[in-house]
DNA sequence: ATTGAGTCCTGAAGGC
DNA sequence: TGCCTTCAGGACTCAA
């Protein structure tokens, strides 16, 4: 599942490959995702360079030189595949079950394919003039880049002491910080020895030692997704580089999906709870609840 | 205004 | 073997 270091992943991937590119043709499969595709996606992106592909938060931008940028978010199960197609011919594609969307591009006399893939369809492509980004409806409410300066122990303190969320639910909440998916949070508060079913105002006003604590969950956020950037993202079921392959951070969990598993830490077995309807993994000894901490 | 529940979707996995 | 149920989760909408 695509969270922060997936996608940038990606989108180091794809921009490799595209930037710079024209695209010279589009084709669609259905005519929507979790939403209705732009009415005019296929044509308006005919000859159309790809100036740039950013990443805000889980989200891929390709920036085009007809002034809009197509914003596209993998969901659960999206990816991007791109094959570089030597003796180019519509008919030559191969596709797969789930294929949606299909840019063909032509970059430096080579052609290029890249395709979308996306089982679930949680994932959404959708058109904005560049201009207008910082309003769309998407990205406009976006809190901070958990990798940026922006995000720090004085950020999150003012943010935490005015929500009535626990830590599970406020480290996920994009408004705050942006990128962070459910792997991610489970295991900077497991680093952390923080529960996830602490209450984050709680936390700020009744534990003289808050300050310093949320300096340790915020290096421990920023830590846990380097490593993950490092290692080329987390593979679960469903995510892939563009290249098929897979990353392997994975196998650096200490907590995510380890229910049953000895906590690396102090040997007691990791619990798994539903907390607004997604799983938490978490040691009860390591991760002690705020009553039981003060 | 804030917060939580429900919704969308498919494939994998587990139970009988 | 095979069918059925359950689960996974990002970000929306809706309701309390």
């Amino acid at each position: 599942m695509p969270e922060l270091p997936e996608v940038e992943t990606v989108r180091a991937g794809l921009a490799s490959f595209l930037v710079n590119g024209i695209i010279f043709d589009v084709q669609k499969f259905r005519d929507n995702l979790r939403y209705d595709f732009p009415k005019d996606l296929t044509t308006s992106l005919l000859n159309v360079k790809i100036l740039n592909i950013k990443r805000r938060a889980k989200y891929l931008l390709f920036e085009l030189s007809n002034g809009s940028t197509i914003i596209s978010h993998l969901g659960m199960s999206g990816s991007w595949n791109v094959y570089g197609v030597p003796n180019f011919s519509a008919s030559n594609i191969k596709y797969a079950k789930h294929d949606h969307l299909i840019l063909f591009v032509k970059k430096q006399n080579k052609n290029i394919v890249a395709i979308y893939n996306d089982p679930r369809r949680f994932g959404f492509i959708l058109n904005e003039k560049t201009e207008n980004l910082n309003k769309n409806k998407f990205l406009g409410k976006l809190g901070v880049e958990p990798l940026s300066d922006d995000f720090n122990a004085k950020y999150l303190y003012e943010k935490f002491c005015k929500k009535n969320l626990s830590f599970k639910a406020a480290l996920l909440d994009q408004t705050i910080i942006s990128g962070l998916g459910n792997i991610y949070v489970c295991e900077a508060l497991w680093r952390s020895n923080i529960s996830p079913f602490s209450k984050v105002n709680d936390f700020c006003k009744k534990l003289e030692q808050a300050p310093e604590k949320l300096k340790i969950l915020c290096d421990n956020i920023k830590q846990v997704l380097k490593e993950a950037l490092n290692s080329g993202g987390s593979t679960l079921k469903d995510y892939k580089k563009i290249d098929g392959t897979t990353g392997y951070f994975q196998h650096n969990f200490s907590v995510y999906g380890k229910v049953g598993n000895k906590c690396i830490k102090c040997n007691t077995i990791i619990e798994k709870a539903t907390q607004n309807g997604r799983s938490s993994f978490f040691c009860a000894v390591c991760q002690p609840l705020l009553n039981e901490e003060i």
